[in-house]
RNA sequence: GGCGGUAUAGCCAAGUGGCUAAGGCGACGGUCUGCAAAACCGUUAUUCACCGGUUCGAGUCCGGUUGCCGCCUCCA
């Protein structure tokens, strides 16, 4: 039984998928502004581990994120720079891609963007303008959100407060400053689509709302994304969606916690970022990988890369076991139901991956302690079974094995090197027991003319 | 100001009322070793921000105080 925490409820609820086996699940990924950094792949992460564990625990999972690729900011950056609001988005969603892809995230199902969604999201406008949620102003679309009773529902807020917030933008077109624009009328030299309300672009909330009804329907399972959006964003995106079906949107919404940079929250705006690609290039997916996971994903997080470097010790304990257990080929076996069950517990409670860690080093240190008494071959299967079968659950080592095989083959040529080096000194008992040796390892040495050559047998 | 979160060893981090407070990193001592690395063994929180309360029993529940963070404006 998995349990997860719910923002929407408050507390830690039992997961009820809604329809049998499956799990439909939305996160909003990012505004194709600027380079991804860490945060940006927290998230990332956070969705990918419980597609996983899903999927590990028998659900089919269909996940979509989102890429936001119109809005002021993205409008802003390419009038600065020259350079086309298209290619800003593209170059963005390809870095985000690569480097997700090189931290082991599982592709999403979909990546919805925007731009590609306008009739979609047009036609969610006018079902809400039919239904008296929405109205058009000058050219713009705005929610009005006095008409939604469940207004502040998920971040626990009260509309007479936010109207007496003053930081809310006042805008003359709006009949009310909390309104939001469903679509803005664009100004000259913007970019736009052709609309019933004149030539514009779509609002920030709405291409959520429109693009996860598009892929999962109108109600589904999960909606997730970093905290901060669930103030404004989120709240947003139910009002747009629970008016126009009049049913709840999503069920559960899991946000993640914040990667704050020197006690700060990492932020564009702020300019305290630490971009993906520059941690990719010191430091090697798994380590990273294992930083993020090494704390609840809900709890917030100070990022400093000496923490991140602190990893690597245990990113290399773990290299060491497996490659102890590589000794012996082959996968199968059964896996150690008890170990297997403590990781699950770990995980069913709301995905607690730093816990779920502490099962895996645990049972490393058992491993090693076994290993120095020489267990018989099965043992060591299901050992490293269980060990692969925990450590994929959390995309941990799963290119290992072909980097083990290549390692060999790197370790035989090291040997043959060493042993032409014994035959030119003419030291043929040792060079002899090599070849031995390596024959017992049913690995064959045939010297040639050119030298010597090895082949498995 | 409102809302939400959080406070556990040198650092990171579990702990969701009950045997002696997980696990990792680091440090120190030891075993092993030609040297080194790895591995292994041991040590490293009488105490969980603080003050009260509930209870036979609290890090865990309740009330209060303080610190830190986030949201309330674009943000994963």
């Amino acid at each position: 039984m998995i349990k997860l925490y719910n923002t929407l409820a408050g507390k830690k609820e039992e997961f009820k998928p809604l329809e049998e086996g499956k799990v439909r699940m939305y996160v909003c990924g990012l505004t194709v502004q600027d380079r991804p950094h860490i945060g940006h792949i927290r998230a990332a992460v956070t969705a990918d581990i419980l597609k996983r564990y899903f999927e590990y625990s028998g659900y089919t999972v269909t996940l979509v994120t989102n890429f936001t690729d119109i809005d002021d900011k993205i409008i802003a950056k390419s009038q600065e720079t020259g350079e086309d609001f298209r290619k800003i988005g593209s170059r963005i969603i390809e870095e985000y891609l690569e480097n997700s892809d090189r931290l082991n995230i599982k592709r999403a199902d979909y990546y919805p963007e925007a731009t590609k969604h306008i009739q979609e999201i047009q036609e969610f406008i006018v079902k809400l303008i039919e239904k008296g949620f929405a109205y058009v102003s000058e050219g713009n679309v705005y929610y009005d959100v006095s008409k939604f009773s469940g207004y502040g529902k998920l971040s626990g807020k009260n509309l007479d407060e936010l109207r007496v917030g003053a930081r809310v933008e006042p805008d003359e077109t709006k009949r009310n400053p909390v309104d939001f624009a469903l679509w803005k009328a664009a100004k000259p030299g913007e970019p736009w689509w052709e609309s019933p309300w004149g030539r514009g672009r779509p609002g920030w909330h709405i291409e959520c709302s429109a693009m996860s009804m598009h892929y999962l329907g109108e109600t589904f399972d999960i909606h997730g994304g970093g905290a901060d959006l669930i103030f404004p964003h989120h709240e947003n995106e139910i009002a747009q969606s629970e008016g126009v079906t009049g049913k709840p949107f999503a069920k559960y919404w899991v946000h993640n916690g914040f990667l704050n940079l020197s006690g700060e929250k990492m932020s564009k705006s702020i300019g305290n970022v630490v971009l993906v690609s520059d941690i990719l290039k010191i430091y090697e997916p798994d380590v990273v990988r294992l930083y993020l996971l090494s704390t609840h994903y809900r709890s917030p997080m100070d990022y400093y890369e000496e923490r991140l470097k602190e990893q690597e010790g245990g990113y290399q304990r773990l290299k060491q076991v497996l490659f102890l257990l590589s000794q012996e080929r082959g996968d199968g076996g059964e896996s150690e139901k008890e170990v297997i069950e403590r990781f699950r517990e770990a995980m069913d409670d709301d995905f607690n991956t730093p816990k779920a860690l502490s099962v895996i080093y645990s049972y490393t240190k058992d491993i090693f302690e076994i290993m120095k008494e020489n267990p018989g071959r099965l043992w060591i299967i299901s050992a490293k079974r269980t060990l692969k079968e925990m450590l994929g659950v959390l995309g941990l080592f799963e290119l290992e094995e072909a980097e083990y095989i290549k390692q060999d083959e790197e370790l035989i040529e090291l040997l043959l090197n060493l042993r032409s080096d014994l035959r030119e000194k003419n030291l043929f008992e040792l060079s002899d027991k090599i070849r031995d040796g390596l024959k017992k390892l049913n690995i064959e040495i045939e010297d040639t003319q050119e030298g010597s050559r090895w082949k498995k047998v």
